[in-house]
DNA sequence: GCGCTTTACTTGTTCGGGCAGGAAATGGCG
DNA sequence: CGCCATTTCCTGCCCGAACAAGTAAAGCGC
């Protein structure tokens, strides 16, 4: 319904640049939203906030050379040390498949290195080089500079509030996951 | 670095459903998170609500034969009618190739139907097909659902907090990402 | 030992997302 | 009019994510 006729002239004429079209549209969407959109206010906002975190996160990510995922991996393997892949996918809840391709990727970049376990001949042990310890610094800085792009322009109740708050989807989200899960199938 | 040795024996034996797994990961990973991730509490937490909202949607919009990102676009053309792709990049804030992809594989499914415009012969009309009304009904009973799943653990005010919030960082993130593209390069 | 299940990892496929490059059409300017 | 930048769309390539299927090894019961 409400067929917009004149569908050759509807330019706005404010692309600016090519990068930040898509989060310029994202912010400014919110108001032209559809009513089948606007139903779900919570669903489309954590659409929304999850998007431009993420774009986010790849922009500064790829000054370092690092591709989403991969940083987690890093950081896990920093902390935790030499680690089985299967040790890997549990921890980041992430899939085998996409582990063992993620893994070589990385090994390929210099940033990790693999020899196969001594007590298990299916396992891989996982460990970083020495190479990937000036990558450690420069993550941190951009987990830093992810975290202040968010919390920087909320005061201190706001970050708590907000932290509460997602705290509070996230159990809800996981107490609806794990019932699909179950119930169905 | 504290190398875990037992490499072998780290089986928490609780793997029930292949699909839950990683959403119990995620949702049991807060604690067990390494110091340089914890550093992060905000980006931490949109990390994993985003991972169990885009899970969820993807089991939920599974069912009614669609893949994440098509039902955005199937809603656009609900509420707008047919438009042109330039149009749906615009307002979902999209990427050229992929609604390019997205479209076909939606025509493919008989969702869309896509005809050359007249006035521009560079552009494509995009239409709903009258099949794709049947599935209105389904996926605005999947938003529900989705909607619901977020929000049903939580009171009147807790929903107010939680949008109060996401509005918030999503301010700051759209802050920061504009900063960013027009402040490098 | 033998057979069975489980685990660890790999590969193939499909999808969304992004980037780069190109073809075709449009529109503005000299 | 021609020239040129822009717009629109397509294609190829890379990556993450998820599913399915397969291989190899380990563990368990007999």
């Amino acid at each position: 319904m409400s067929q917009p006729k004149d569908t050759s002239g509807s330019k706005s004429g404010s692309e600016s640049g090519s990068q930040s079209a898509a989060a310029e549209a994202a912010a400014t969407a919110e108001m032209t939203m559809p009513p089948s959109v606007q139903a779900g206010a919570m669903t489309h906002a954590i659409f929304r906030v999850a998007r431009l975190h993420r774009m986010l996160a790849a922009q500064l990510l790829r000054r370092v050379g690092l591709h989403p995922g991969q940083e987690l991996v890093m950081m896990q393997l920093w902390d935790l040390g030499p680690q089985r892949q299967a040790d890997l996918v549990r921890l980041l809840g992430s899939d085998a498949a996409t582990m063992t391709r993620t893994i070589r990727r990385l090994e390929h970049a210099g940033f990790v290195r693999r020899h196969p376990c001594a007590t298990d001949r299916r396992a891989f042990i996982i460990e970083p080089t020495t190479a990937s310890l000036a990558l450690r610094r420069q993550v941190e800085e951009v987990w830093a500079e992810l975290e202040s792009s968010v919390a920087d322009s909320l005061t201190p109740d706001q970050q708590t509030e907000a932290i509460d708050a997602l705290t509070r989807i996230e159990r809800s989200l996981a107490h609806a996951t794990t019932r699909h899960a179950s119930a169905e199938q």
